[in-house]
DNA sequence: TGTACATCAGTGAACGCGCGTTCACTGATGTAC
DNA sequence: TGTACATCAGTGAACGCGCGTTCACTGATGTAC
């Protein structure tokens, strides 16, 4: 009668491994996220830990998608939060949560969004999904302002540019998203506005700056500009 | 009466080394620019990579001055071609020429302002003053434009955030910036805007886009939006 | 409940690899008289 | 212009290191009767 399972205590163990990995990673890099150092931390020979991951790549990988799930999470739920009240604030939360995630976990955040490492491809059909959830996450709550009326662009983002229509549309369809090509595009114009304030801010590039409050008043005049009604 | 002098000789095979690095920094990324793979593609032993650089550190320290030094070269003369025009467009010049040679030279922008490389740890003095080059050419054209009268900021960007005032005095003091806090601020704000917009699309992550269209109209919309005078 | 067997987790040795750097050396290139 | 010497560039062997992964194995944990 154990008081847990073979397979209960299997799973644990993965995530010791994976938070051990992380941690390697957060300290030295993704070179110190080697299985030898993850097994040495464990106390552990190396290859047991082919018993948990096939491979250093299946490891990294498990590592990406739970980068995603986790800043993904943070989001949905500051989005959650602002379930009653208007979309511009909606959205303010969970841009805010992002930054708020990236900040807490910079290694898993380069990991996720910084330079590819070196060797290793990630599985597009696993990892894929995972990162476009961020996105949808930015493009839902701005459909849903466009289709309350909660928001109304000015110009000239009252239309997608041109040269977008074509590549927009083919990807609506392909994807049977139930958005507009202009919640897509405002999706994009925010998704690189997040990544121009948080990983410049994560490297130390905008040392001077009080770094927290400069995210926070940028998303608040870009909010303001795009046109939410008060 | 040799052609070249010994000196000459030197110089230029240390240019072959840092242009074989670069080309297997692109190929294979940051871990592919092993001195021994370096010296296999020049066919020549490792050991004689010590005669041009001192360790792997200062060659990695070499490329990344020379990646600054591109870079800026290249916003400077899309800026000294604008001489005598209006400050917007000498400013949106610079802002391409940034975009086209982070386009052009991927691997170069990747270990410029990418994940710092593992255990590389580049010296300050040497990589500072180079880094903090690009940022000038953004705040110059910045503050000629003000003295001129060319741009009036518009509200909330008329006068420095409060959080913002005292770090950016501090900054101007310290190195005798001879800038007001406005241009500065304005300077980060379209640092951030670049690297916002250009990492990403190096990266891949606005795959769908049309990237070099939504770099341009981001930039022209976020000129406009700044105030300056028609 | 007790025994016999199957499954699983983890070990230790070994594989082949690539790495940065040092060292004593050889041969070529330049310099001084 | 020719010779003697100093300087330099590059070699080849070796150092010690860490890596991912494989393999045959042992002992522990669970399952079936």
């Amino acid at each position: 009668m154990p008081r847990l399972k073979r397979a209960e205590v299997h799973d644990s163990i993965r995530e010791d491994i994976k938070a051990t990995a992380r941690r390697l990673l957060a300290a030295e890099g993704a070179a110190g996220m080697s299985l030898r150092a993850i097994a040495r931390a464990l106390d552990i020979t190396a290859p047991a830990l082919y018993t948990y991951f096939p491979s250093q790549d299946d490891l990294i990988t498990a590592l990406v998608v739970d980068g995603f799930t986790g800043l993904g999470d943070a989001m949905q739920a500051a989005l959650e939060q602002q379930a009653g009240a208007a979309a511009a604030a909606g959205l303010h939360a969970a841009m805010q949560a992002y930054y708020a995630w990236a900040l807490a976990h910079p290694a898993e955040y380069l990991l996720i969004y910084g330079t590819p490492i070196p060797g290793y491809t990630a599985p597009g059909d696993i990892t894929v999904p995972a990162a476009v959830r961020i996105f949808i996450l930015l493009v839902t709550p701005m459909e849903q302002a466009l289709q309350r009326g909660e928001l109304h662009p000015r110009p000239p983002y009252d239309r997608v540019p041109p040269a977008q229509a074509l590549p927009l549309a083919r990807l609506i369809t392909a994807n049977d998203y139930p958005v507009s090509p202009t919640a897509i595009y405002l999706g994009f114009r925010a998704w690189s506005l997040l990544y121009g304030l948080t990983m410049p801010a994560l490297l130390g590039h905008l040392m001077p700056l009080e770094t927290a409050a400069f995210f926070h008043d940028e998303v608040a005049a870009w909010l303001h500009s795009l046109g939410f009604s008060p």
